[in-house]
DNA sequence: TCATTGAGATACCATTTGGTTTCATATCAA
DNA sequence: TTGATATGAAACCAAATGGTATCTCAATGA
């Protein structure tokens, strides 16, 4: 149960995928862009640009024959709200920072 | 490089491992209290357990033949750093989170 | 003392994961 | 039209992952 929620940590919990959503906080960028950053195949970068889409973390728009990758940024909403649970350990930061992302992305 | 901080993403991404991390939110626990809430044997746990310890998010307390398992919040800061690089998209909120659960901790 | 209990370690297994190579498809441009 | 370019998809592979069963060890307590 939760889906959405294991799909957003699974997208972050490997580092080229972290990378990746780094770069795309930069600026919007095609496959082959982000391939020209990477040591590894156009294939294997597919495969991460994938799973941060199950993710929620990135959207793909047609262009063309290219495809323009963009950062979602709602989708790390999922991954906040969990965080959030550490409230009780701390204090109610995590919980207003989750609302005032929610209140930007409306 | 930035191992602690690939090491904590990793021990999130599993769903069992985010429940065994609010199950230790409410009370600390041993192995043995943790598996009978789980449909899984205690190896199984362990397992968990030890990449938890990795990610730096619980430490292990002996006591007699018991090993009491916390929750060791600030094992969570590496990924609340990285959170924080979202500040471009937003606001310096996540920063400001940052500074005061390390404020928090020391 | 010695059976019981709580935990760790190891060997093993099926599936998932992160990568490759190769081939197919669609668009652009001359 | 046709060659170059941007991407997608499939088959394959080694290693990591999440689980099991089994064995050992240490502490407890009657």
């Amino acid at each position: 149960m939760e889906i959405r929620t294991q799909n957003a940590f699974r997208a972050l919990a490997d580092p080229t995928r972290r990378d990746i959503v780094q770069m795309l906080a930069s600026q919007d960028m095609t496959i082959g862009q982000l391939t020209d950053r990477f040591d590894m195949t156009r294939a294997a970068v597919k495969k991460h640009l994938t799973v941060l889409s199950d993710g929620g973390l990135i959207t793909v728009e047609a262009r063309g024959r290219e495809r323009i990758n963009k950062l979602e940024p709602k989708g790390m909403a999922p991954v906040l709200d969990w965080l959030s649970f550490f409230d009780q350990f701390w204090d109610d930061r995590l919980a207003k920072l989750k609302k005032a992302i929610e209140g930007n992305q409306k």
